[in-house]
RNA sequence: GCCGGGGUGGCCGAGUGGACCAAGGCGUCGGCCUUGAGAGCCGAUACCUCUCCGAGGUGCCCGGGUUCGAAUCCCGGCCCCGGCGCCA
């Protein structure tokens, strides 16, 4: 059973609880619940209605002929009282719905209780960050409470963006020219390295098990209603112009579209998949922040991890997600840290959401690099995502899904560009990623050079 | 894009307006039988509601319509197969 129904009809106060402590309405619980007593009674009601109307239908079929006509009679009125019943249980029906569907994920029990991002809780602090001396006492802040050695410096290091835009690996200025804002070019050892992390991500990911995944890059309107909440589609989602076709905005929802409508065998999850896809992102109402550089755009390339699995595996799983996200981040030498994401800053579809956010020298801050949501049957349930004992068997209830970043590769760019960065402006490229690198023989192994000089 | 054929349960497949359940087969689950397995036999195997033993309703790709009654007839959409066209 669909776990918000379930609440309703069993435990509406956690429901009610869950509302509290995400900031949204309480009181569209209490309105589902009426809904939902009402819808009872109309249904009782039209099923006997439609019994009746059944066995009439049934006679007339039997009926000598000149009893018939009299019979009909009686059925068209009966038709005429039934039509009433049906419209007056459809409209409360699709009511009901209306209210069940805009309530968001269930809140995990351990999940922080909080209004916004600054009550997000860090859970694991890793790697030594290099802090220049006028970011210490802010560094400090941020990892209060976790012993975090550190590296302190003189210089400053230069930001991501100055760093790509002047020595000529990104052009975001002539992107604008021919795309608009968030658009970029990227050129030659960036390149490079966008692809070498992509492919050490898939090899990763498959060792571990990972079914890699090239999805479509558009999804129907009623698979993305399936995945993603209103205001995120807004949000986020380009259109094509003229078709019943969006842009996706992550490798997520083609993933979790991917078996709408089926009824998996428990013996075949869990699933896991890598997708790499490009992500299209309309970036509505980020307006000022991280205007430069390739932060944030509106196109970018991702490896994701998705998962169909049981409901009572699915924490273990989230569990593993943001391990493989963090080990992936180590193994790139990336300092970071991991944040419990508050009740309040949660997003509506997950019900527990893990931020991986890696340390950036030249801001001073940890940023965002991985989201990793156990998202349980919010999208299961609107995809029509089942599984059952065996091959067949009727259906036992609604899969989890889980979702997290593997690497968003521009972001993951500028995470290297600022962390690997020496006080000349040559920047490291991480060890692991040389074998990948090795296979261009134009493309940088060791060191990426700012050149200075713009073409 | 155009023309033709098609879409029925987890799978195969019958059913072209009404006779208690969408026949039959395969698969799966339970039971009987067997030293064990197999075969065989019996039963179960979509969703929803209720007073949950049981009764009833809905369901044949999706959405509308015709009819007292639709898997079946009509309209729109999606998808699949074949042919033509186009194309990397």
């Amino acid at each position: 059973m669909w776990s918000i129904l379930y609440y309703l009809r069993n435990d509406a106060a956690k429901l009610k609880w869950s509302q509290r402590v995400r900031g949204s309405d309480e009181g569209l619980v209490d309105k589902a619940l009426e809904l939902d007593t009402e819808w009872r009674r109309l249904k009782s009601h039209m099923d006997k209605l439609r019994h009746e109307r059944n066995q009439m239908a049934a006679k007339i079929g039997k009926a000598s002929l000149n009893e018939r006509t009299k019979l009909i009679e009686e059925a068209k009125r009966l038709d005429r009282e039934l039509e009433e019943a049906e419209k007056r249980l459809t409209e409360v029906e699709e009511a009901r719905e209306r209210v069940l569907l805009s309530i968001p994920n269930i809140v995990h029990e351990s999940v922080p209780v909080g209004t916004s991002d600054e009550d997000n809780v860090p859970i694991r602090v890793f790697g030594r960050p290099k802090v220049w001396r006028g970011y210490l006492e802010s560094f400090l802040q941020q990892v209060k409470g976790f012993n975090v050695e550190y590296e302190l410096i003189d210089w400053r290091p230069v930001g991501h963006a100055d760093l790509s835009e002047e020595s000529g690996f990104v052009d975001t200025v002539r992107a604008s020219k021919v795309a608009g804002a968030r658009f970029y070019y990227m050129f030659d050892d960036l390149v490079w390295l966008d692809l070498a992390l992509v492919m050490w991500a898939l090899d990763i990911l498959s060792s571990k098990g990972f079914k890699i995944v090239i999805p479509p890059y558009m999804l129907r309107r009623k698979l993305l209603e399936g995945v993603t909440s209103f205001s995120d589609f807004e949000d986020m989602i380009y259109k094509v112009e003229g078709e019943d076709l969006y842009l996706v905005a992550t490798a997520e929802h083609p993933l979790a579209a991917l078996h709408s409508g089926e009824t998996l065998p428990k013996d075949e999850l869990p699933l896991l998949y890598a997708g790499l896809s490009p992500c299209f992102r309309k970036e509505a109402g980020a307006h000022g922040k991280d205007t430069k550089g390739i932060f944030r755009v509106h196109q970018f390339t991702k490896v994701e991890q998705f998962i169909y699995c049981l409901p009572e595996e699915s924490w273990e799983w989230h569990e593993t997600l943001i391990r493989n996200a963090e080990e992936m981040f180590q193994k790139l030498e990336i300092p970071y840290r991991v944040v419990n994401v508050c009740s309040g800053d949660l997003g509506v579809v997950a019900a527990k959401k893990y931020d991986l956010e890696a340390w950036m020298p030249a801001q001073g801050k940890f940023r965002e690099m991985v989201s990793c949501s156990n998202t349980t049957d919010y999208q299961s349930y609107r995809l029509g995502v089942r599984y059952a004992r065996a091959r067949g068997a009727p259906a036992e209830g609604y899969v989890h899904t889980l979702n997290s970043t593997a690497i968003a590769t521009s972001r993951t760019i500028t995470a290297i560009l600022e962390n690997n960065q020496e006080p000349d402006g040559v920047v490291r490229i991480p060890k692991i990623l040389k074998k990948y690198l090795e296979l261009f023989e134009k493309a940088p192994k060791d060191h990426i050079e700012p050149r200075k000089v713009k073409s």
